[in-house]
DNA sequence: AGCCCAGCCGAAAACGCTTTCGGGCGGAAG
DNA sequence: CTTCCGCCCGAAAGCGTTTTCGGCTGGGCT
C-alpha cells in the first residue's frame, strides 16, 4: 500500500471560504458577488472577485450543483461514432454550449437499443440537464419517451413522436439544390444514381431532385437508380447509364462514394468531366471529394449547424421554452471541379 | 414566464432517505448496505437493496462526490475530432471504462494550444478524476505539465516529457509488419511511397520497412518517396516508379489515400494488382480500402486497443500504480485483395 | 448471575456551495 | 431628535450522500 511517490502534494484547491476570508466578507456575500447577484455593493464585489482571482478559485461543481439541482452537464447519445455523421454534429453542439458553461458526456450506443437504454439510465443517474440523441441515418427512430425528467433533442435522425423536437438536414431541399445547380450549369439531361432505397436520405434526395426537374419542365433521364452506398455500385450504374443514355450531360449521385465510382467509370469511358458530363455528390466528405479526378462538387449537409441548433434548442428548453416537431436545416452546395457551366 | 405546459411533473427521483424509510433502517445503514460495506447483516442488506430497486433509486453523483472528493468522471481532450484517429481511440476508452462506472467528458481543442489550456482548466474545475489526451498525429507533443492534480495519459501522440505516460501505436513495427507480409508473398522488389516527411508516422513506418528489408538482405527499390498524404501524390509517385523501375513487384504506401492513388495509376498503366504488383496501405480506413480496385490490404493501427490501454492505465493510476514512459501497441495486418502470393 | 466482546445499527458531522431571512447602518423625512 | 426606509451584509438552513463513532443487543465465558 505505498503512496504514489513524489507527486508533490499541491495545496488543495481554494474553496469559497478561502476567498471570503481573503476578501474580508462572509461566505454568503462572496457567493453573491461571484454569481452576479444584485445585493452586493460594487466595491465589495470587486474585492471578492480580486480575491478569487488571486486564489485561482474555481467553484466545485458538485457542491454548486447540489442546492441548485442542476449539473451544467448534457449527455450526447450517438448511434455510430465511427460513422461520418455524428462527429460534425457533436462538434457543433460542443461549441454551441461553450467551454466551461456546459460539459458534454459522450456515449455511443453502437446502434444497440439495449445499450442505449443503459446509457440513458447512466446519464440520468448522473443528473444531466438534457440529452441530445444523434442518429446514424436520417430515418425516423423511436422516441426515448415523453416522461424523461430532462429535455431531449433529436439530431439528424428525427423522433417518430411529433411531441419531441428533432433537428434534421433538409434532404428534399438538398436534392433540389443539387438539381438547380446542374440546371444553372446548363445541363438538361440529368440522371440520378442513389444508394440503398431503404434509407430515407436516398428517397428524399431523389424526391427533391425530381421535383426541381419537373418544375423546370424537364424529365429525369431514366429512372432513379437505387442501389447501395458504394463506389462499386457507382461504377456499375454509371456504366449502365452511359450505355443506355449516351447523350446525358449530368449524373447526380446519392453520395460521394457513389460519385467517386461514377467519376471513375466516366473517365474510363473517355467522357470528360465536367465538359461532357457533370458529376455531383452528397455529404461533402472531404477525403472523397478532394481525391477525385476531378475534385468533386458536393452538397454539404451543414451538420455542424444541425449540432449547434440542437444545442440551442436544448438551452431554450432549459429556459422553459421547449419546442417540438421537426425542424430542418438547409444544405449548402460546395462547388469543385466536377461541375461547370456547359461551354 | 409561463411554466412549460403539460410535462406531467413526475415524482422527484428517490433519495437515499426514501430507501431507508421503506426498508425501515437509518440513512447510514442504507448507505452501507448499498455500498457493500461490511458492517451490515446480510438480511438487512437484502431488505435495503430490495427497497432501492423498488424505488429505482440512483444515488445523486453530486452528493456522493462531495464527501468522497471523486467524481467518477474523466476528461478526453482530443486534437482533431474530424480526423480519423481520435474516434476509435475514444471508443476504446469509452468501453474500457464501462457504462455507469465512469463517464467521459469530451473536449476538442481543434489543435489550438490556447483552447487546450482553456479546456484543461474547465475539466479540472469539474473535478475530473483523470485526463486522456489524444493527439492528431504521432509526433510528440508538449506535456500538460507535471503538477496537475490528476493523472494524465497521452494517447496516439506521446508527450515529450518521459515522466508522463504515453500509449502509441508501434509505427516502426507497422512498417516491419507490412514488409514481412510482402516478403511472405514472395515479393522482392519493393518500393515505398509515403506522405509528408514532417510526420513521425511517415518516417517511422519507412524506418521499420527498410529495417525489415535489410534483415532479409534486400534493398528498397529506389529511395523512399516522401510527399503528401493525398491520392494525387500516390498517382504521381506511382507513375514515376513504374517508369523508372518497371520490374518492381510491390509498392508499400504510407497511407490508404496514397495507396488509392497508386492503385489507380497501376491500373491505368495496365499493371494487374496483385498479380503483377502488390499494393499495401496503412490506417485501414474502411471507406478507402473497400472501394479500391481491388480492395486494399492495409495495416490497422489498433487504435481501439490504444484507447483501451490508455483507459486501463488511468485506472491503474487511480489505484496508486502510475506508470510512465512510452508504451507501444502492436499493429495488425488486414489482408484484402491487393496483396497475394506470387503465383 | 455478572462481564466482556463482537456484531449491528443509528445519530450526527462533514463535504462546499446557494439562498433565505433578519438585522445593522446610514441618510432623508417629519 | 426621532422615525422610517433601503441598502448591504452575515448567520444559518439546506442540498443528498458518506463516514465516524458511540451505543445497544445478545451470546459465550467465568
Amino acid at each position: 500500500m505505498t503512496q504514489p511517490p513524489d507527486r508533490p502534494s499541491r495545496p488543495p484547491a481554494a474553496k469559497l471560504s478561502d476567498v471570503a476570508r481573503l476578501a474580508g466578507v462572509s461566505l454568503a456575500t462572496a457567493s453573491k458577488a461571484l454569481n452576479g447577484r444584485s445585493q452586493v455593493r460594487a466595491e465589495t464585489r470587486r474585492r471578492v472577485i480580486e480575491a478569487a482571482e488571486r486564489l485561482a478559485f474555481q467553484p466545485n461543481p458538485m457542491a454548486r450543483g447540489l442546492p441548485a439541482g442542476r449539473t451544467g452537464t448534457v449527455g450526447l447519445l450517438t448511434g455510430d461514432l465511427e460513422g461520418r455523421f455524428s462527429i460534425p454534429i457533436l462538434m457543433g453542439a460542443e461549441d454551441a454550449f461553450g467551454v466551461g458553461r456546459v460539459a458534454v458526456f459522450l456515449c455511443d450506443a453502437r446502434g444497440d437499443a439495449l445499450r442505449e437504454q443503459h446509457h440513458v439510465r447512466a446519464l440520468l443517474g448522473r443528473r444531466v440537464d438534457g440529452l441530445i440523441v444523434v442518429g446514424s441515418r436520417t430515418d425516423p427512430r423511436s422516441s426515448l419517451g415523453r416522461d424523461l425528467p430532462v429535455p431531449v433533442v433529436y439530431a439528424y435522425a428525427p423522433s417518430t413522436d411529433p411531441a419531441d423536437l428533432s433537428i434534421v438536414p433538409d434532404s428534399v431541399g438538398a436534392g433540389r439544390l443539387a438539381v438547380e445547380h446542374l440546371l444553372a450549369c446548363g445541363r438538361s439531361r440529368i440522371a440520378h444514381v442513389s444508394g440503398d432505397p431503404g434509407y430515407a436520405a436516398a428517397r428524399e434526395r431523389a424526391e427533391g431532385a425530381v421535383a426541381a426537374l419537373s418544375e423546370a419542365g424537364l424529365p429525369l433521364v431514366g429512372e432513379v437508380l437505387f442501389g447501395s452506398w458504394s463506389e462499386g455500385w457507382g461504377r456499375a450504374a454509371a456504366g449502365m447509364l452511359l450505355d443506355r443514355h449516351p447523350a446525358l450531360d449530368a449524373i447526380l449521385c446519392g453520395s460521394d462514394q457513389i460519385a467517386r465510382g461514377v467519376l471513375e467509370t466516366a473517365r474510363e469511358r473517355g467522357r470528360r468531366v465536367p465538359e461532357d458530363v457533370a458529376v455531383l455528390g452528397f455529404d461533402n466528405w472531404e477525403i472523397l471529394t478532394s481525391g477525385g479526378r476531378p475534385p468533386l462538387t458536393s452538397v454539404d449537409l451543414n451538420l455542424e449547424q444541425v449540432g449547434r441548433t440542437a444545442a440551442q434548442a436544448l438551452f431554450a428548453a432549459f429556459e422553459g421554452q421547449p419546442r417540438s416537431g421537426v425542424e430542418t436545416i438547409p444544405c449548402r452546395l460546395v462547388i469543385r471541379e466536377s461541375t461547370a457551366p456547359l461551354s
